[in-house]
DNA sequence: CAGAGTATCGACACGGTGTCGATACTGTCA
DNA sequence: TGACAGTATCGACACCGTGTCGATACTCTG
């Protein structure tokens, strides 16, 4: 990067420069950690001092919440367009809903792992992570309770909401390891399926291949 | 703890200092989070200065890994123990399993805790947590494998290894978010059975409770 | 072209880390 | 018993990353 020909193009207007900031860290966060990433390693990689830094964030992590917020946006909105396009069918739901998940965090996937890591230190990166979790949960407790009244899943002891939590957690620490080629993982060409086959497992239960209700998809779902 | 009576204990052996730093380690991390923890307050929580401790461990992530160390060989342990009382029925196998890992884990949750915190900075810790992991993941793996042969299960599109490694991650993260008490997070009196249900949903597969070649145990267990 | 707001920086203080050299304590062998 | 070797302890120092403050430069608008 040449400084823009000729003459030094010097003040940056505020918005401007904000945005540096942020492309600088997603950037930096492609290769390091977020604790091995310094506020002046982010402020050189955006053109500032890290003095300079200050008067655009408190802190790192408030970059990083920022940086947050924008994947966040992208992950419901790909998922709330996926599952009105799924139809009803729950096995489409739960492929459609577990892959805009995947595909969002995917490209951002350098993103997804400093948050997971700032989620340790910084209450509000936890406290933002914790509603987008309960979104998915609470919607995927809604499908669960829907598929034990229409009987294809005996109410088990287990509660609706409990088996959510935990299928949505499977995701989170999963997708994780698998972004993070953390040792074991499932390669990314695989992961999808494997989650999939699981979610179907525990949420249509017992009844092996046959459909319960509703016959427009087939009952058999190689591949 | 007064000065014991009288004479002042003054020096400790090596050993016993050890065992103070890592016994005050431990207790210290019941309330804070490993990064919160500086090693001055550990130092001084086994009656040391903050440069005596370096005698004794090089950091304190060392620390963590000696809580860590042993942590996992009673994990192990209560493991290998619960899976020989368990029989080869795969219900009992899998209820054994999660529940030593459970137990163990529940005992030394401020262990638990910082050793996922530690995960993310220390390459050491992450090495060893793979290591546990591999091991849980293999194991589990040759269930299901086995499951498939016998034909209770279908060999589906997935892999025996990724169905492991995904239920697997899906306990740590799991029991991780019941003893953080994460919000969304499952209550303790209730995790074990959600990770059971969803381990035979996906292990068992499609036959409903009929067991499938073991009588010796009651395919029903509750509690 | 003056002044208000915007943007930038260097210098400072602080807190946690890790190292080093000095010193105190303890057991043991001559 | 008393000197020496090894063990244990500490204070002082240098270093690094953070966050704040006050000074200064730039820019737009009236």
């Amino acid at each position: 990067m040449p400084a823009t020909r000729g003459r030094r193009a010097k003040r940056m207007n505020g918005d401007d420069r904000e945005a540096a900031i942020l492309e600088a860290a997603e950037q930096l966060l492609e290769t390091h950690g977020l604790h091995e990433l310094s506020i002046d390693q982010i402020a050189r990689g955006a053109g500032i001092s890290r003095s300079s830094f200050y008067f655009y964030f408190p802190s790192k992590e408030a970059v990083l919440l920022s940086l947050m917020d924008r994947v966040i946006g992208q992950a419901n909105a790909r998922r709330d367009a996926a599952l009105a396009a799924a139809g009803p069918d729950p096995r489409n739901l739960v492929r459609a809903g577990i892959t805009a998940f995947y595909d969002t965090f995917r490209e951002h996937r350098a993103v997804a792992l400093a948050a997971a890591e700032s989620r340790i230190t910084t209450p509000e990166a936890s406290e933002l992570w914790s509603r987008v979790m309960d979104s998915w949960v609470a919607m995927t407790a809604g499908v669960i309770a829907h598929q034990q009244e229409v009987g294809s899943l005996p109410p088990s002891a287990v509660s609706a909401r409990d088996l959510a939590t935990a299928l949505n957690l499977m995701n989170e620490r999963v997708l994780h390891a698998t972004f993070a080629q953390d040792t074991p993982s499932i390669d990314e060409s695989a992961v999808v399926d494997t989650l999939v086959t699981i979610w179907l497992a525990a949420i249509l239960g017992p009844s092996p291949s046959g459909p319960s209700q509703d016959p427009t998809t087939p009952p058999e779902r190689p591949r």
